[in-house]
Order: structure tokens, then sequence, then C-alpha cells
DNA sequence: CGCCTCATTGATTCTACTCAATTCGGGTGG
DNA sequence: CCACCCGAATTGAGTAGAATCAATGAGGCG
């Protein structure tokens, strides 16, 4: 589907460097490393590690975004998450992955080796805790809300993770959003066109959401 | 929505006594205690614990069934998963729960005080993570499967989870296997006559079903 | 036996999907 | 600098699948 981009590239940097922004809740300020570790660069839709590959490490994300998705037979894709900067991914269970993880965009990923351990169990566990609350919030979202509240619980999500309070800077495109939301790529434009009519956000351009109602959006998934 | 029924009655018996049936995969066969612990009684709708209570325990089912579960403001309800007898459920962050639990029918629940701790924290761990990938795969059918394939998911989970190779035993009502796939009531009884007018499955009742086909299942959800 | 809840079945509506046609925006090359 | 190109996004028309509204049927319990 996607093209495969280059090798990813690797580099030893300072820990923290880099990093884009604030520390989103829910997450442990930082993963604390008990062993090296190292950043790797990855381009847009190159992939991280595949389903069924046997795990060996856990990542954080240094900059830029990273979904996570499973794929049916006939090609009908689902991500079951996005990490921004400073997020916690890459758990395994029955030593093995049972997901894809790709970076949306150009990203810088700080892989960590020999991933939970006498030291580091109770990051680990508040990381999988936090992604096993949000997977849980995200199936009443996609399982019994519609259309507009799905987009409206997407932004706030957004707007929420980035520490902002109008501008929204989407890392992914319409074909992601939908396949994070569970709908097509159509439905999700013409929703953001109907909010734009609505006058609850401004588009910059298709990657920037102003979002002017907020209130709005709230009222709308409770 | 559901009568609330008497307090919860608690009894102290040997770990392991009454449980019903082989442990499910991906759990731990036992979850290690390392402090005092009991069976509680709950009856059929009865509150294990509610939505923004703060957390103070993990729990194993013992027999019987429980639902986790989120709701809306208007009343639309989204039950994230079921556990049966050997699964563990009850984690938290941020110090408190996320969602409801509540019993399916009559249940008894060993409740572990303390919950992770130097000793235990690979099985919270583990448990915690099988959880997880059990979330995120239910994403993928409720956010991209149709009616047909999630019913059909649902009784294969259902079918493995119970180490059956032809019957299952429903706990739960159509109320709340709706809740679960994202689906009404309606829309559920309809498939389970379709999947029975096809040959795939008998009813002996409601809350019987006898899987004739398991291929055809596996089939539609790949 | 009758009541009450749960489940099934039917008729209709409506939301989001599908198929299709433009439009937009970013990048490239003349 | 501008024209062109290509993928992504938007918009439109028609359809399909599940929701809704409504009526009937089946168990379980007092």
């Amino acid at each position: 589907m996607f093209a495969q981009a280059a090798t990813a590239q690797t580099l030893n940097i300072p820990f923290g460097a880099g990093r884009h922004r604030a520390e989103p809740r829910r997450t442990p300020a930082s993963f604390s490393p008990d062993q090296p570790h190292q950043v790797v660069f990855y381009d847009a839709n190159e992939e991280i590690y595949a389903q069924g590959e046997q795990a060996s490490a856990l990542y954080q994300v240094e900059f830029g975004a990273v979904r996570l998705y499973r794929l049916l037979a006939d090609g009908r894709r689902q991500i079951s998450a996005f990490h921004i900067a400073g997020e916690v991914f890459g758990f395994e269970a029955d030593g093995q992955h049972h997901f894809f993880a790709e970076a949306v965009g150009h990203a810088g990923i700080r892989v960590f080796r020999q991933p939970a351990s006498e030291t580091n169990w109770r990051q680990t566990l508040d990381a999988a805790l936090a992604a096993l609350v949000r997977a849980q919030e995200h199936l009443l979202v996609i399982g019994r809300q519609n259309a507009a509240e799905r987009v409206a619980a997407f932004l706030l999500d957004m707007m929420e993770r980035q520490n902002s309070d109008r501008e929204v800077q989407l890392a992914m495109s319409r074909t992601d959003i939908g396949d994070y939301l569970g709908l097509t790529i159509e439905t999700v434009s013409r929703t953001f066109s109907k909010f734009k009519s609505r006058g609850l956000v401004r588009l910059a351009n298709t990657r920037t959401v102003e979002v002017i109602d907020v209130g709005a959006l709230r009222a709308m998934c409770d």
C-alpha cells in the first residue's frame, strides 16, 4: 500500500534532545532507561515493526507520529492508536507483536532493548495501562458514536495531547483518520466541512485545524 | 437501568476452589497472591466497582462472568470486555477506575488488595498486556467489520475462551452482546437467525449456541 | 395460569458507504 | 515564475446495511 522507504538511520543522541512538545497527560514524564538506547529516524510510512514479528524492544516517540494498526485479509485497516512525542509504544504479549507500527511522517524513535525489568516495571506498567485505558475509551467512540461525534472526539483528543487550546496540527492524512475512527475518507472530509460551515473550526490547510468552538465539540461527545 | 442487588457476600475460601472451567489462553494460569485475599459473591447485574472510583484492588473471576463498560450521557453503553473464569481485570490508571464493572450473572470474584508490587509485577503486566491486545483486536472488529463478521468473531472468541469446539454457553443477554459488538439487539438477533438458517449454528436455547460449521465462521472474519 | 422480561421478526428510515467527478495543493520542470 | 502533474481532499448522487419503530412470540417465575 505504501512505498517502502530506505533503511532507517540510527544515531546516538542525548536523551530528551529533539523533543518537540510537552509531555502528554497519562504518560510518564520520561521513560527511564536502564540500558543503552538510541534514536532511530524513520521516513514517512516506513515500518517500525510488523505483526507477528518477535518483540524485542519498547519504543518512545522523540518527534513525529506513529500509527499502530491491524489489517483484514481484504485490506481493511484499523488504526488502533496514534502515538506522538513522549509516548511509549511497542508492548507485546506472547513474545510477539500483534500489530504493525509505522511512522506517519518523518519521525525519531528512541528504542529501549530489554523491555520490562526489576527496575523499570512500574513505568512499563503505567504506560501499558495508559494504552489500555485509551484503547477502551476508543472502543466507546467507535462502537457507539456517530461520525460527527467521532471526529469531534478525535480533534479534542489531539488538542489535549498537543497541549493546545486552539490549533491542532494533524500529522496524518484523511485516510489515516478514517481508519482510526472506523469511517471512510469521504465521511471524514464531509464531517470536517460540516464543522467548518457551522463555524466550529477553521481549516488553514488540510493538516491545520483551528478549533473555534471547543465547547460545541465537547458537548457533542459528552 | 439494572436493579441493584443486595450487598455482595464475602467468604474466605481456598484459592482455586469453585473454578468452573480450564484457564483461557493468554492469561496466566494463576494470579499469584502475595497477600491475603478472599472471594466475593455477586448477584446478577451487581456493581463490582464504578467509573471514577478510587482503585484499590485487582480482581480474578472465580466463576461466572463480568462486563466492563462505559456510558455516554444519553445512556448509550459500550461494553469493552467480558471476563470469564480465570481472567484478571480491574486495572486502573491515575489511581482510579475508568470503567464500570458488573457481574453478568451470579459470579464469584477473588479480590487482590495492593495491586502491583515488586513480586507480582510480571503477572500484573502480562495480564494488562493481554487485556490491551484484546482491546485493540476488538477495535478492528468494531471499527471495520460488518454485523455478521462481528457476531462470528464473538462466537469464535467465546468458543476459544471456553475451550469448546462445538457448544458455547453465553452468560450474557442479547443486549449485552449488542453493546459489546456496537450493534443493536435486533441486529444481533437477526444475525443469529441468519446463521441458523444457513446451518452454521443451532440454538438449543437463547443462551446455548451449538456451532456446526466453525470453518465458515472463521472464514468470515479472516 | 398469567404476568413480565427478553428475544424474534417485520416495516420503514436514515446514516454512512460506494462510486464518480471535480477541486485543491504541493512539487517539478521548462 | 508559471504551467503542469499527481496524489490527496472535497463534493455529489445513489445505495446498502444497520438503526429505529412496532408488533408478536417464547420462557421463567410468582
